[in-house]
DNA sequence: TAGGCGTGGAG
DNA sequence: TCTCCAAGCCT
């Protein structure tokens, strides 16, 4: 299934002149820019163009070089980057701005090698930019284009392990453009997210069916092959939402769990859904004391949060503190202003709940 | 190395 | 409501 020298000329030909015609005008692809690049890249990890594209406006306007992104806090970052996920994403790109400034001069390394060992970039950011800024030819193999080589070059093995990597990767160094690898990339990553699509790709109009094993052999449904095995956890959270005056108590999320680097409320986490407060365990002694001091409002809606790994069952309540008590906070927890609230990355939950309770 | 890390859209 | 998944990487 491996295509010959012959072949492969005649894939590549195919390939540009089909992305020639139809690839989407996007603003990544009209620079050679590597930071704007390397931006585009890291929004785009595990994440549609329609939703990073927004992002990627604005970080560009915010931070028009590396020099503005590595000068930023990192709080500013990722109040920038919320909404798009996987938070970690931002703290590594912001880390790499400061050590691409700091190490190499504002320059980035120009060779995917090189890219690989700066934090954020794993082979497929390291190769994309690679060709795409400075041209070289190495296959920058994303979900898409796993996606095209599994189907027509009938590549069986599994995409998520090591062993099935290696081999995608073997094959893409024999099938990439020498002459225009950055090209050539772009192409096959435009062609899985356009024509050789994940389900019910339309093959009649394909440019590749007389050569597809996948169409062959009728196998698009079983190519490519993702072992993956996921469990699901359910967590119970419950947020107190401690306001005095205009002021919320929030606290920036520190341990290796969800949402590292974004703020939130107090939070009990349980092992039922819960229903009533008295129903918790509550070992912290300073939050007891606010309870007795504060009026609490539940706020009745049950809020259901997804993400990859969890599903998040939510309850909030208001605790209230009049103005006139001097009070303690819990431990790490501070109060902030409804500007300061705004100005904090939070996650989209926390975000939504506090606009649907019109503080926002 | 396998499991953890968000959010939103589509079928 | 469920599943899949979207330009992956880190530990």
């Amino acid at each position: 299934m491996i295509p010959g020298d012959l072949e492969v000329i005649d894939f590549n030909r195919r390939l540009k002149s089909w992305y020639l015609e139809n690839h989407r005008p996007l603003p990544w692809r009209e620079t050679k820019d590597p930071y704007k690049i390397w931006l585009s890249e890291v929004i785009l990890q595990q994440t549609r163009v329609a939703q990073g594209l927004p992002y990627y406006e604005r970080f560009t306007e915010q931070y028009p070089t590396v020099f503005d992104l590595a000068a930023a806090d990192e709080r500013e970052v990722l109040r920038l980057w919320q909404g798009l996920g996987y938070y970690s994403r931002a703290r590594n790109m912001h880390f790499t701005a400061r050590q691409v400034v700091n190490d190499y001069q504002g320059k980035f390394p120009e060779t995917s090698e090189k890219l690989l060992k700066l934090k954020g970039l794993g082979q497929y950011t390291a190769a994309a930019i690679a060709s795409f800024a400075f041209d070289e030819a190495v296959p920058a193999i994303d979900g898409n284009v796993y996606r095209v080589m599994a189907r027509i070059f009938g590549i069986q093995s599994d995409m998520l392990s090591n062993e099935g990597k290696k081999e995608f990767w073997a094959v893409g160094k024999e099938v990439i453009s020498k002459e225009d690898p950055a090209t050539y990339n772009q192409a096959m990553i435009e062609f899985g997210a356009l024509q050789c699509v994940p389900s019910s790709p339309n093959c009649t109009v394909c440019i590749f069916k007389d050569r597809c094993f996948a169409y062959a052999h009728q196998m698009q449904g079983q190519l490519p092959v993702k072992i993956k095995k996921l469990t699901v956890k359910h967590r119970f959270l419950n947020y107190f939402i401690i306001k005095q005056g205009d002021r919320l108590a929030m606290y920036e999320r520190r341990a290796r769990d969800i949402w590292k680097g974004l703020y939130d409320f107090h939070l009990i986490e349980s092992q039922t859904p819960s229903t009533t407060p008295d129903s918790l365990t509550i070992p912290d002694l300073v939050f007891q004391n606010l309870l007795k001091k504060g009026r609490l409002t539940e706020i009745p809606k049950l809020y259901s949060h997804i993400l990859t790994h969890q599903r998040l069952q939510v309850r909030f309540w208001w605790l209230e503190i009049p103005e006139s008590e001097r009070i303690d906070l819990p431990h790490g927890m501070a109060f902030y202003n409804h500007e300061e609230v705004e100005g904090l990355p939070k996650p989209i939950l926390i975000d939504t709940v506090l606009r649907e309770e019109n503080y926002l």
